[in-house]
DNA sequence: CGACACGTTGACCAAAATCAAACACGGTGG
DNA sequence: CCACCGTGTTTGATTTTGGTCAACGTGTCG
């Protein structure tokens, strides 16, 4: 269920480059690490703060089609086509290493487990997304929002923040495009939630107060499920 | 917009097992090629008939989660598990030829063109997935439903067929489930395009009568879209 | 023929989008 | 310091969509 998070695993503790603090590239909040429709140039771990993947599409909707967190690998979708396939814009004061293009051919050829391990996180990717949106697509908004804040949390969790005191640097609008909802359920389901001690949310500091719950309403359908 | 298909554009036909019309496997309609859990054995190549790939999730749903005609590949979701992550039932008389795994390394081990267009065609899906279900997430039923057969249209055609007449093997059901909407509602919505002269379909035979309104209605968001 | 799966149609209702308005907050400039 | 603005957030009233329940066709297979 690691479900709305970039795939990880992947030996890069190996890799010297992103350990070296030189080539950290610095993005104040709104500024775009690489925008949509650019060649691909490579790959990017977030080492610190958090950045929103928009995806614009034909009919001009703007789409939040990634969060990334520290910890994160942010590009991965750009191999396909070597093209960036949305705009990756800082929520907040952020720091990124660069694993240029290049080199990740090298790697590639000199470490086969490495290869192997991106294919296999895109194969997962492939799955968790399926799986997850189709989920969501017939869940409430009581129901993506609940299992977006699990998530959520066991992230942070992962990356070894509290899992239930976080800042999540999105807005409502942002959350709602994320999880194909308005502004105003996003808002209100939130208040909802508050009322019903599940959790305490001002402005974009988050405390979950209970995960028990909260996880039991993600899984709750809400809506008929079948096929078969 | 080549969304709702598995990846092409593998250089396959350098591949002579996939040839040897011996090693063809028949299925009859409603026997599964593998079934969710099963250890990845290899990758198939529908040679003719269709598949539905139903994943069930732990909250005991049944999704459609893919569907897969003649020249698609399946089983690429179960690299990255190395367990095939639903059952693929057969939806008509089907014939697929196997690429079985060890195939599949001493091939990529030979040809790193096939080994990098693997990749490029898993990340291509990733982000193909990401876009279409966030999209489908913010529509109508109208528009959820015209996007589904539009993109099926373009999948007959793209393989030779007519892109207005054509038999879709999936159910009423399967399709709502592919969707996320019920049975009801796709059948009402149907009615409605038949209404309106958009198409006519009776039982599993479609004819698209006008497939640029039906772009249209597939485009027309419906719902407010955000982000930015 | 009946059993059964699939498909369609109608009446009703709940969920969430829409429209609208107000509120909180941070920054800017007087 | 406060008035002012813009952005983001909340809340309320209303409407639309589509899910739910239920009944009824249609076709196929034994």
């Amino acid at each position: 269920m690691s479900c709305l998070c970039l795939p990880m695993g992947l030996p890069l503790e190996d890799i010297p480059e992103l350990h070296d603090t030189h080539t950290f590239t610095l993005l104040r909040k709104g500024e775009a690490l690489f925008r949509q429709g650019m060649p691909f140039t490579g790959l990017f771990l977030v080492r610190s703060g958090s950045l929103k993947q928009v995806s614009t599409t034909s009919t001009d909707e703007s789409l939040v089609t990634a969060y990334a967190m520290a910890g994160d690998l942010v590009g991965l979708d750009a191999i396909g086509q070597s093209l960036y396939p949305g705009t990756a814009m800082a929520l907040e004061t952020t720091t990124v290493s660069v694993l240029p293009q290049e080199r990740l051919s090298e790697l590639g050829a000199q470490l086969p487990a490495l290869r192997q391990q991106l294919c296999r996180n895109l194969s997962q990717e492939v799955h968790n997304e399926r799986l997850m949106l189709r989920l969501l697509l017939r869940r409430t908004a009581e129901a993506r929002l609940a299992y977006f804040l699990v998530a959520v949390s066991a992230r942070f969790q992962r990356r070894g923040y509290s899992a239930s005191r976080f800042r999540l640097a999105l807005s409502r609008s942002d959350i709602g495009s994320y999880l194909g909802l308005t502004v105003e359920t996003v808002s209100r389901t939130l208040a909802r939630f508050h009322k019903q001690g599940l959790l305490k949310a001002n402005g974009r500091d988050f405390h979950i107060l209970d995960l028990e719950t909260l996880s039991r309403v993600a899984g709750a359908s809400g809506r008929r499920g079948m096929g078969g």
